[in-house]
DNA sequence: AATACGTGGTG
DNA sequence: TCACCAAGTAT
């Protein structure tokens, strides 16, 4: 018995599907493959600037390769988890390197390069060659938790597993391509998270969850943990020609490898700033002002950040380390920055009572 | 297996 | 105001 699953997708998606986003358009493994990874955990709305901006820059594997780091993260500024950024050049210099510049058709070596999982190989397996590939994205996740009323939250293998093997069982082997599109349009225009179109869903006459008027218990959700709360000092260190003091951050962890402004632990109070400053960073400072602080929510925890300015002669140290440099505002925001950075790079000082 | 990794939209 | 979550991967 064949699966109509696919078919009645694939006759609604002629009708309704999504056709013309810009990753579409000369569609080659190159630009599938970065449209692919800049979709991870993101919007389709706010990836499509970032992809136009950056295929200006970088329209072939090649002149990603061959690009200053600084580049690829200033044009991912903005779009968060950067080590999908620096990912993307190491795995565009293999494809050089190890593939004579041309994109693997195979599921193995696409996963073999960093960043691309199984359902990015899977997608771009799909997308570009038109091979058969299952992918498993947020939304088929969710798509499929309904159908087969998988119970359970999806972060768990068991529930995973589960999912993985319906997707693999209902991908055709005819119009792969489109069927892959489809599947995901349908997450994202009818089976939506809240509020879903079901009198409008091609495949309603076989899902478990509807049937079971059940829809809104799939998929099972995340349990809920408290995030920690920490805090810390963010220096806007500036000389007399008002030049701010920048710092690289470590290759890992939160905005690894982008530039931010130099932080202090929160144990200092405001009067020792500026003597911790010396210690620290070899720099006479003049007494430190408070700006008006803010609370950036992160997956994790939540993070106090609490700006505070101090007038400097501009030096560092005995020389000019390779992760520190003064920048003017304007040269500033052209490099690699996180969003909070960014803001406060930007908007007019407040000052603030500590 | 569980957690870290960002940001902006949504209810 | 705030938890939840979106075209997941790496460790």
């Amino acid at each position: 018995m064949p699966d109509r699953f696919a078919q009645r997708l694939l006759g609604w998606y002629d009708r309704h599907g999504r056709k013309q986003l810009p990753w579409h358009h000369n569609r080659n493994a190159y630009r599938v493959w970065v449209s692919e990874i800049m979709l991870q955990q993101t919007q389709v709305t706010t990836v499509i600037p970032y992809f136009e901006a950056f295929m200006e820059r970088f329209p072939g594997v090649h002149e990603l390769a061959s690009a200053p780091v600084d580049d690829v993260l200033s044009h991912w500024s903005g779009l968060g988890y950067y080590a999908r950024a620096r990912n993307l050049q190491k795995a565009a210099q293999q494809v050089v390197e190890r593939f004579d510049g041309e994109f693997p058709g195979n599921q193995d070596e696409l996963e073999s390069l960093p960043g691309i999982g199984r359902s990015t190989a899977a997608a771009i397996l799909a997308q570009a060659f038109q091979q058969r590939a299952t992918i498993l994205d947020g939304n088929v996740k969710r798509v499929l938790a309904r159908h087969h009323a998988v119970p359970g939250w999806p972060g768990q293998t068991a529930v995973l597993n589960r999912l993985w093997q319906h997707a693999e069982t209902h991908t055709p082997h005819q119009r792969v391509r489109d069927y892959t599109q489809a599947i995901m349009d349908l997450g994202a225009m009818v089976c939506t998270r809240s509020r879903p179109a079901c009198e409008d869903c091609p495949v309603v006459a076989t899902c478990e969850a509807y049937a079971r008027d059940e829809v809104r218990l799939y998929p099972g959700s995340k349990p809920k943990k408290q995030k920690p709360e920490k805090t810390t000092w963010m220096l806007i260190l500036e000389d007399h020609e008002g030049r701010v003091l920048l710092q690289r951050r470590p290759p890992s962890g939160i905005w690894g490898g982008l530039w931010s402004l130099p932080e202090l632990d929160p144990a200092y109070n405001l009067e020792e700033l500026a003597d911790a400053c010396a210690d620290t960073f070899g720099l006479t400072c003049s007494e430190a002002i408070a700006q008006a602080g803010f609370r950036h929510t992160f997956s994790h925890y939540h993070l106090h950040i609490q700006p505070a300015r101090l007038l400097t002669a501009g030096h560092i140290g005995v020389h000019e380390a390779p992760d520190h440099g003064w920048f003017h505002r304007d040269e500033a925001l052209t490099l690699g920055l996180p969003a909070p950075i960014r803001t406060l790079l930007t908007e007019p000082a407040q000052a603030a009572l500590i």
